[in-house]
RNA sequence: GGCUCGUUCGUCUAGGGGUUAGGACGCCGCCCUCUCAAGGCGGUAACACGGGUUCAAAUCCCGUACGGGCUACCA
C-alpha cells in the first residue's frame, strides 16, 4: 500500500443535520488515508436537496470539523453551485443514448410497486422519436432514467473485497427528476470525476450505490475511482447508529468536554486496529499507523465508556495548561480571580480523577469557595461526636501554629496529634476533608492542605467545628 | 420479497490450517493507600449452527440461522 501516490479523497455531508459520529469517523478515515499517503482531502457539500439543506447545518458541520483537527484542503465545493454542469452531463447521455426520458407518472410506478413490482418495467425505455415528441409537445414532464445495460458490475472494495452486482438487478435508475435536479448517483459521479477523487471512502450503505455509479462512469467514459466502503457504526441495538440513539452529534461532545483527539482515537479503533497492543493516539500517531488493510468489515457498537476511558487516558497525559485552554473554551469563568499558577496546581490533582474537561469544572468548587454543604453520610461515619471535635478543635490550633505550611509538614503534625491520642490517623484524615472539601473523595489530604493554604483551611476547619457533629 | 455485506468474550478487537484462542473497555477480587482516582497483579467471559475438505479447521468450501445495508423524482 505504500505505494499509493498522493491520493485524493472527499468528505461530502450534507447539510441537513449536524455532524453526527458516524459521519466524523467517515471523515476521519478520509483524512488519516489522505494524510498518511501524503495526498489531498477535501470537503464537499452536498446540498442539492433544497427542502432540507441548511446554511446554519454547513456551518455547524465545519466548525465541529475544525474542532476536531480535520482540516480539509482548498475551499469546499458546493453541490448546488453546479447545476449547470449535471444539467450538461444528463444532456450527453441522453444524446449518447446511454439515458433516455421517461414520461411516467410517479402514480402509475407507485401503483405498480404496490402490486409487487420491484423495479421499473422499461415503459419509456424504447419510445420511438415521434412517442417523444408527442409527449415533450404536449408538456408533458419527464425524468431521465439511466439505461442499464446486459451484464454486470464488479468492482474491487478496498475493504470488502470484489463485489458483484448483476444488471438484471438495477433499475433503470432515475438519474434527473422532472425538475430538472440531478439525482444523489448522478451528482456524485460528476463532482468525484471533476474533483480528480482517486479513492472513494464513504459508509458501507453506499456499497449498492456503487454499481450504479459505475455504470454512470462507464456511460460517460470517466476513469472509474478506487472505492472503500467502512463499516457502519452501531447502536446498543446493533441497528445503524441514528438520533434515536441519544443525541450524538459531535457538538455534543465537545460540550461534554471530551477532548478532540480523545474522540478521533476512539473513533479510529472503531472498525480499525493499529496492528499492535496500543491504544492512545493522537491524531499524528493515527496518522502515522493508519492502514486501509487494517480496517475491518463488521459494524462496530458504539461505546461510551470506552471513549470516557480513552479520554480519561488523554486528560491523564496533557499538559495542564493545555486543560485549562480546554476548560476556558466551554466555561471562560472558571478559577476567575485566581492566578494561573493555582489553577495549575489544582488541575495537576484532578487530572487523573477526571474523564473530561467537566469533571474538571465538576470537581473543583472546594478550590475556589468554602462548601456549602457536606456529604451528610460522610459527616455521620466520619465526625460522630464531640470527641472528635475536641481533637479537631486542638488540631486546627496545631496547624494554626506551624510556621512552614507544606504537605510534609502539614502531614507529620497531623500524624504526631493522632499518634498523642492514641488514634489512628484516618481519624482526623476524614472528618478534615470532610471539612475542608465537603465531601468524602479527592486529592490527597495534605496536597489539598497545601493548596488550599493556612487561612482557608482555618477558616474551614472553625465552620466545620460550628456544624458538626450533626444532630441525631 | 430481491440483491448485497457480515457473524471470535457483554462491547472494541488480535489471530487467516497445528495457539493453554491474545489484548483492551466493563465487571469482580487482591495489592498500593488518608478517601476517590490512577497504577500494579489476578479473575470472569467468545470462535452462531450444520455439513464437507484435511492427519489437523476459529482459520478453507458449501449450506442454514441470525443481523446490517440497499431496494425513492433523500443523500
Amino acid at each position: 500500500m505504500s505505494d499509493i501516490k498522493n491520493p485524493k479523497v472527499r468528505f461530502a455531508p450534507s447539510p441537513t443535520g449536524q455532524l453526527h459520529l458516524g459521519s466524523a469517523r467517515t471523515a476521519l478515515f478520509n483524512f488519516l488515508y489522505a494524510k498518511h499517503h501524503r495526498g489531498t482531502f477535501y470537503l464537499r457539500i452536498e446540498d442539492t436537496d433544497k427542502a432540507r439543506s441548511k446554511q446554519e447545518f454547513v456551518e455547524q458541520i465545519c466548525t465541529s470539523m475544525e474542532w476536531l483537527g480535520l482540516k480539509w484542503d482548498g475551499e469546499p465545493l458546493f453541490q448546488s453551485t453546479r447545476l449547470n454542469e449535471y444539467h450538461d452531463v444528463v444532456q450527453t447521455l441522453l444524446e449518447n443514448n446511454t439515458a433516455y426520458r421517461c414520461f411516467c407518472s410517479k402514480d402509475v410506478l407507485e401503483t405498480a410497486r404496490a402490486g409487487g413490482s420491484y423495479q421499473y418495467p422499461g415503459t419509456c425505455r424504447d419510445l420511438s422519436e415521434e412517442d417523444i415528441m408527442m409527449h415533450m409537445n404536449s408538456g408533458k414532464g419527464f425524468v431521465v432514467r439511466l439505461r442499464v445495460p446486459e451484464g454486470e458490475t464488479h468492482f474491487d472494495d478496498m475493504i470488502y473485497g470484489t463485489v458483484h452486482v448483476k444488471h438484471d438487478e438495477i433499475d433503470d435508475f432515475i438519474i434527473a427528476r422532472s425538475n430538472g435536479n440531478p439525482t444523489y448517483n448522478l451528482v456524485v459521479v460528476v463532482d468525484d470525476h471533476e474533483m480528480e477523487i482517486s479513492h472513494v471512502i464513504r459508509g458501507e450503505d453506499h456499497i449498492s450505490n456503487t454499481p450504479k455509479q459505475i455504470l454512470i462512469y462507464n456511460a460517460m467514459g470517466f476513469t472509474v475511482p478506487e472505492f472503500a466502503h467502512l463499516p457502519m457504526i452501531l447502536g446498543p441495538d446493533k441497528k445503524r447508529l441514528s438520533k434515536r440513539h441519544g443525541a450524538l452529534g459531535v457538538q455534543q461532545f465537545k460540550d461534554d468536554g471530551y477532548l478532540p483527539d480523545a474522540l478521533l482515537n476512539y473513533l479510529a479503533l472503531l472498525g480499525w486496529n493499529p496492528g499492535s497492543d496500543d491504544e492512545i493516539f493522537t491524531l499524528d500517531e493515527l496518522i502515522a499507523s493508519f492502514e486501509m488493510s487494517h480496517v475491518h468489515k463488521k459494524g462496530a457498537v458504539y461505546d461510551e465508556q470506552k471513549l470516557s476511558w480513552i479520554s480519561g487516558q488523554h486528560m491523564s497525559r496533557l499538559g495542564t495548561a493545555k486543560i485549562l485552554e480546554g476548560i476556558h473554551a466551554i466555561n471562560g469563568d472558571w478559577g476567575e480571580g485566581f492566578e494561573t499558577q493555582y489553577l495549575y496546581e489544582v488541575l495537576e490533582q484532578l487530572k487523573l480523577r477526571s474523564k473530561s474537561l467537566r469533571d474538571f469544572i465538576d470537581q473543583s468548587s472546594y478550590f475556589f469557595s468554602d462548601p456549602i454543604s457536606y456529604d451528610e453520610k460522610s459527616a455521620r461515619k466520619n465526625w460522630k461526636d464531640d470527641t472528635t471535635s475536641q481533637i479537631m478543635n486542638d488540631y486546627k490550633k496545631r496547624i494554626d501554629s506551624l510556621e512552614l505550611w507544606d504537605a510534609d509538614v502539614i502531614e507529620a503534625s497531623l500524624r504526631k496529634i493522632a499518634e498523642e491520642n492514641n488514634l489512628s490517623a484516618g481519624k482526623l484524615i476524614h472528618p478534615t476533608r470532610l471539612a475542608l472539601s465537603g465531601i468524602s473523595s479527592g486529592p490527597s489530604l495534605f496536597t489539598l492542605m497545601s493548596i488550599l493554604g493556612k487561612e482557608v483551611c482555618i477558616r474551614r476547619l472553625t465552620k466545620a467545628l460550628d456544624i458538626f457533629p450533626l444532630e441525631s
